[in-house]
DNA sequence: TTACTAAACAGAATAATATTCTGTAAAAGA
DNA sequence: TCTTTTACAGAATATTATTCTGTTTAGTAA
């Protein structure tokens, strides 16, 4: 399973074996009950781990929760800056991050569905500063991006703080249907057009 | 405030004044803290109700997120459906959507931070059924006055099952990130551009 | 190798929280 | 007025999260 990947980069080896398995587990748990009903009884069992074990790595519960949740969003937006090195273009450059993005939630739809599931517990809890500080990193790097690309130019939309909303918010919302199971087509079928719309919404 | 319309209309006259009233304060509580950290005894201390009125009322936790959240949606889509009543071009009808939608969640902001925050939960929860099924019946209503307006004309897209996302995604985004205070810019400065933008990104 | 130290666990004990249960008062209806 | 149902109050219980104490294991320097 490729989803390895994304608990081999922060916990690796084979020191953090169980904590790989715990996280793995939890995040399955999670994703079938939901996140307040899955207790700590509940991933104990099915990763065969003690409690002990569980609070010596993570602390609490929402110490399992966001581990998750890091875990995947550095790993997407890694795939997306890398994505992004190569790029020369503006419209290049909007392509890359639609596409980026959807074929990381397909790629990954446990986690991704996770993400959507518990970014709300994560806002609130301890992380909530982590929280804040990576997304402002996120945006703000998007913004720097679609600036260099464009200076001169200025082929782009007037509004900086509406860009990422026309350029993600359709696929994002599309992906959020598929990942509850409201909508049966896989996003990667509508990747072109989410990626076309996107330029073609921010673009005069 | 405004806000009473919304819990009036599900929970009307006298008799219903404390279930309005636990209803109202567990949504400031689940907003200010969190789902998961706010606890019964935090809702009972705030509203000044006891236990047993609580659990009367509601049944148990789950029960008051779902009655919050059917009532904020029932709500949101009672002023989109009258919204629609009075449309006549294919337009004019993303237009509406758009707008009936940034208007609702500007007017009660509370009750839009919530839905976000509470719809995953709701999805997990023992009402999934119902939330399923009213989705499946607003998305229903949607495609046949999209369908009804476009007759013939074949203005529209191809795919009906990318539409919703087209028209409500940079909007639904773009609320989401003011909600959780990573945008200041209030979403009606953009209510004509979503709108305008829905309706470019559908038409041909 | 051996002694030492820190991290990794296990599981019982405790604390916090959700839920139930039993009883009382108020309201509605006959 | 009597009866029945609904609305509440608060103690008792059950469930769940967290802590604590002890044991084992892995790393590390002599």
């Amino acid at each position: 399973m490729p989803d390895d990947d994304i608990l081999e980069k922060p916990f690796p080896g084979r020191r953090s074996a169980l904590k790989r398995n715990i996280l793995e587990n939890a995040l399955a748990c999670f994703n079938e009950l939901g996140v307040e009903a899955t207790t700590i009884d509940t991933i104990k069992v099915r990763c065969g781990a003690s409690v002990g074990a569980i609070y010596h790595h993570f602390g609490n519960k929402e110490g399992i929760l966001s581990a998750l949740f890091f875990c995947a969003q550095d790993n997407q937006r890694a795939k997306l800056t890398s994505a992004l090195e190569t790029v020369e273009t503006l419209k290049e450059a909007v392509h890359v991050i639609v596409k980026s993005y959807v074929d990381w939630v397909t790629s990954y739809p446990e986690w991704a569905r996770f993400l959507f599931q518990a970014r709300s517990a994560v806002a609130k809890g301890p992380h909530q500063q982590q929280l804040r500080e990576r997304n402002i990193e996120n945006y703000r790097e998007l913004r720097e991006v679609l600036f260099r690309l464009d200076s001169g130019a200025n082929e782009i939309i007037q509004c900086q703080e509406l860009l990422p909303s026309l350029i993600i918010g359709p696929a994002e919302n599309f992906c959020r249907a598929w990942l509850s199971g409201r909508i049966q087509t896989s996003p990667l079928e509508y990747r072109e057009q989410f990626a076309e719309s996107a330029w073609r919404s921010i673009h005069r």
